[in-house]
DNA sequence: TATACGGCATCCACTGGATGGAAGCACGCA
DNA sequence: TGCGTGCTTCCATCCAGTGGATGCCGTATA
């Protein structure tokens, strides 16, 4: 038989998703060969596929004959949670202006930390985290702020997960776990100390939004000048202040088109559109 | 009849990308009615492939019942053109802390200038662009520097098709166009004068890469203090230097995954995968 | 030089998933 | 109560999508 054999229950849109997830973990350029393996398709049909998705710009092809995620997605992909992208960089950049170290804002993503904006200098420390990247709520400064802060069920639906362990200086202890997050709930500040990556060390505080969290704001220092990080706290906190400021009058739904809650009436966007 | 008379020649992907493509122009959330509209579909297609694009993620439902990018969209694309971006990202952040003005980096993309980032601070000017828009090359200061520097034929190929007009001030004639050019090449930067919006002026350079123009680093400035941006020149031509320096080790393809030649064994990336 | 191999592009007969008109539902408004 | 709008569900039809087979190209091996 020639054909027509295709894998029942699998819809087309589920593949083409499952190309695009194929470079969610990776900046490389990738084969069609390993796409097909991360999408589990037949190579034939990946070639297609991948071939209308180069030609409507969502991938491209590199020279070396490699494919990669294309300008038009990226471009696209631009409009997503832009309100508190946008409202939030200059208070981002302040922090990294005021403190000279690494800037960073995060929200929670189903169980992870989303880095929705950093700021660092030119001189570059070993990156744990970027933006558009996810770490363990647990493993993070902003994690642990957004865990200590969030809804009681968040969090307990979270320690019944086991906890990753990134380094050996990750706590994975559900029941150490906890007592930190009454701590940090206690301080109003969250730190860690090479638990993601050896050689860095964070800190972070939560930014409200009517009461209840709305995301997170931190500086991810290198070890060797971390003994004092707690210094930064004032600043964090005024910048934390000052954006809290800028988004109250924007429903944290709209934030970042997460639903949250089932409210209703969230007034649109405004402003010039189609001029980019 | 019921169903299957499917319009022939349209190919699931292409649905799915024109559902996506509807949100290309827009910040704000769409109805369903919206969006089969826009993709040109009939309202029972849009509802089951919307409805999968949500289930994967890649769109997300507003509280109101509306439809938006979904952040797992932004989260895989923000792999698009990271080299350039990741680089770039404080030598533009310097440019910002030195003027004081609204920084940015384009380079082009197809016939428009591709805005990659932007550096601004918390007093908002109107925007007239912003990251991941485009722009028509000719009305642009790092539109028109692009253009200028670009190979002879983009420039050809450009000037072929009629010139859009946003505002009174923009350049539309082909002749003058091109002679605005040769000057911008001589001087070696370019200027608008509200030729996109109305209260704004701009100024670029170019950055350059293997003797190639790579992008091009430009500030965007209040018509009311716009007398003598060539006064932030120095600083502009000082960071574009840094910046070669920075790219110089990275092949121009690489930076942005685009192909604009025919070379043969670019070494893939390095450094560490899957965690963000 | 010959041979083997991995990766990529193309082909095509078959079929099951995609299709879209229509009907049903939910809500708001007069 | 009745109408209008927008969303959801249903299902008989059928064509777009499928994927195994084949062939090609460049590189590594004998």
């Amino acid at each position: 038989m020639a054909g027509g054999t295709s894998q029942p229950g699998r819809s087309v849109t589920s593949k083409i998703l499952a190309i695009l997830a194929a470079f969610e973990t990776t900046r490389r350029a990738l084969s069609l060969t390993e796409i097909a393996a991360s999408a589990n398709l037949p190579l034939s049909t990946t070639h297609r596929l991948v071939g209308e998705l180069i030609e409507a710009g969502m991938l491209s092809r590199t020279p070396n004959g490699g494919i990669q995620l294309g300008l038009r997605l990226w471009s696209i992909a631009q409009n997503t949670g832009r309100q508190l992208r946008d409202t939030a960089r200059p208070f981002v950049q302040d922090l990294f202006s005021l403190t000279g170290e690494t800037s960073q804002l995060a929200i929670r993503d189903g169980n992870s930390a989303l880095y929705i904006d950093r700021v660092y200098g030119t001189k570059r420390i070993a990156r744990a985290s970027r933006v558009g990247g996810r770490l363990p709520l647990h493993a993070t400064a902003v994690g642990k702020v957004i865990l200590a802060f969030s809804e009681a069920w968040v969090m307990d639906a979270y320690l019944e997960h086991p906890l990753e362990s990134l380094t050996a200086q990750s706590h994975t202890s559900p029941i150490q776990l906890r007592k930190e997050l009454e701590q940090v709930r206690a301080n109003n500040f969250a730190v860690t100390r090479e638990e993601v990556r050896l050689g860095t060390c964070s800190i972070a505080v939560p930014v409200y939004h009517t009461g209840r969290l709305g995301c997170s704001i931190g500086l991810v220092v290198p070890s060797s000048h971390a003994s004092n990080m707690e210094r930064h706290l004032p600043v964090l906190n005024g910048i934390a202040k000052r954006l809290e400021a800028a988004t109250v009058h924007i429903p944290l739904e709209t934030l970042l088109g997460v639903i949250t809650g089932k409210d209703k009436n969230i007034p649109d966007l405004d402003e010039d559109e189609d001029r980019p």
